[in-house]
DNA sequence: AATGAATGAGGATTCATTCAT
DNA sequence: TATGAATGAATCCTCATTCAT
């Protein structure tokens, strides 16, 4: 890790390393607990370095979501397309289960406006602004494809409500450690969420809502 | 304001007194940059009589959540019962439009499981589930009565999902004010959400799907 | 130190205690090198227990250098008023003699463009420059009055002279240790100032220049 | 500016082109808030590259005072000379007109000894004190062979005071933005300093003041 | 019950300087 | 000689919380 990243590929390579690194610290403490300091002694680099690659706390933590979204994006779409066509129930599964592998996108999204999107510059929001629209608009395309019964613009709409459900479960489903255990008193087993199946049943159920097969109940007319 | 609370009546009353002006100060000021001192200023009282009615800021916050979460509920149980029996494009109209009242609400939603559920003393947080998990239980049978074509449990997990779904679609479509900024481009346009048509139609989607008028593809079988 | 200052005048006293301890924590070190935890040790205080009084280290040594600032005009104006009237010797002599036993205001006074004046907030600065201002020109008023030959306004210009040439006498007479030290070569004699005696000499011959008993040399024709 | 200097005069020409462009950017910013790297940017070379010629920021800047410091003395010479004798309102217009001119000196000056002539190698300093030294006492004699009546010794002491006079106008006249804004307020008039006008009355004053044609008044005995 | 002065832990960030290449 | 990646010390300030009155 002390080596000096002296060309381009050096510096990308050190870059990925540090995001590497920084996830696995992230899976192992919560993000607001962590600090600069931790990342840069578990990367075995000084403070300052990690200045070098990344302007601020966000933007690291950014880079890392960007990298982990990029990934599960493009894995989900080739597991879509080679299953092509899917049921509602088949994509809501693929789904959830590809992103029950990824517990760091899975933690991160959620901090994503919470945290992630203060104190970044303005062309790095740009960035990631225009990588999450090319993602989603592709992908939007691939799942009407790939899943029949779709309308026009329902891919992309159907992507961005799966991201709010996957932010919004997995708060429910992995709260604090305190909490926690509050939660696993009998009583309370209403409250319980398991973050897989619970994903991927309210997504088949949106999927299959949002399907023409149905008179269209999951889309009010758009001009 | 100034007056002592002497008898347990004016203290519940300046709680909720507090709870009120609080719930005014998040209206227009972020969660984070807010501080008790500020808090206390709009009361008219001094931070440390803050102390007194509750145990940390994320208490009184919580407090807050918990007086509005009540409110919404049990307004919205009264509007469903009203109308009964409703379709799941009439009760997605009716829950999107009576959060789209309370902005406190869906603001505070999406700290509750980030900032809100850290630094609770047990029983707080023990006194706070079970709330949930009445209003989640009866607003379940309520659900599952006023919306023809669920199926045991469905009410529950249908509420579970909304709350999953109003998180998640409040975080996409109230972006912090840079972000906001930079979301205005044109070429964004396909990552602009509008909370309540979106919540209104995602939620629509949901409970169509999860009706046995399908073959019930929403929910997987539950042992 | 320890015990709260509750009324209004306990603030004011402890607010003195600390410009007067600040005070001497600056006479042992170098501004920039000093840090506001040291103040505050030396104080017998929290960190933050100092930002309860001033708004951050610059405004603190305004403060001392303002309360300094205020004590010398006042005992120089007594000196002078009772010695009325002077020449312009004798004048001199008093301020140079005043100041040199104010290590304090001497030391600060270059401080004030350099540093002080940075990071003010706006009515801070207003309200110091305010005093200032009040201080020159009812000192400007009494020089003219005790000092025969003065022109109308001189005395605010002679005393606005003296604060330069105060600031630049002072940092030629006290360099910084290992300057000190090159200094005390023999070969650079030329270089070395005394304070006291430079300034008494110097404002000495100003004050004569701006004698009327001359042609009126040090003066160009305002309108 | 990449190629290398190789031989000793490339060297020094480099080193001179850094100093040159060092001038023009202290000229836009402030000391304090400019960084090593904007000055090796500035300079299209490498933060690294620039140690290579200076020690330090400090030794960095204290050459460039070094530079324009001698080119005044020099030019202030030759016009003393030129008109000699002189007037002491003539001799103070010459030495306000030449300053004014050279804004990056009158800037310098104040921060010599309050930044600059920290961190510096002792020899660094030796040899900048050994410098002044020798322009200061030529410059004095000069002085004394233009400017009628001064007394032996009165020259470097002229000198001396100009320098202590120009390092605490430039202050008064030349404060932060914030402060200027204040100071623009009209009741402030008071405290307002023109540096060139005020540095030249100041110093005919001074200058009058130290003649013998007065009864010397301007210094005390001097065994 | 109310006050508000005091606390003090806590952490991101900057930048002059070094040194391996 | 030139580079520029790496270093890491250095410090101000915030603010939730406490507690003496």
């Amino acid at each position: 890790m002390r080596a000096r990243a002296r060309n381009p590929a050096d510096k990308l390579a050190r870059r990925e390393s540090i995001l590497a690194i920084a996830e696995g610290v992230l899976s192992r403490r919560q993000y607001g607990s962590l600090t600069m300091a931790e990342v840069a002694d578990a990367c075995g680099l000084a403070k300052g370095t990690l200045y070098l690659y990344f302007a601020s706390k966000e933007e690291l933590f950014l880079a890392t979501l960007e990298r982990e979204f990029a990934r599960w994006f493009d894995d989900l779409g080739r597991e879509l397309l080679r299953r092509a066509p899917v049921s509602a129930r088949e994509f809501a599964g693929a789904v959830a289960r590809s992103l029950a592998m990824r517990g760091t996108l899975a933690d991160l999204l959620p901090l994503l406006h919470t945290v992630l999107e203060h104190n970044l510059a303005a062309d790095t929001a740009l960035r990631f602004k225009r990588m999450l629209r090319d993602k989603v608009v592709t992908g939007g395309a691939l799942v009407e494809q790939v899943l029949p019964g779709l309308r026009e613009g329902d891919g992309v709409r159907l992507l961005l409500r799966t991201h709010a459900l996957v932010v919004g479960l997995r708060q429910l489903s992995d709260p604090p450690p305190d909490i926690q255990a509050v939660l696993a008193l009998d009583e309370l087993s209403a409250l319980r969420v398991e973050f897989e199946r619970e994903l991927a049943d309210a997504l088949a159920a949106m999927a299959a809502g949002m399907s023409t097969h149905l008179r269209s109940v999951g889309t009010s007319e758009r001009t």
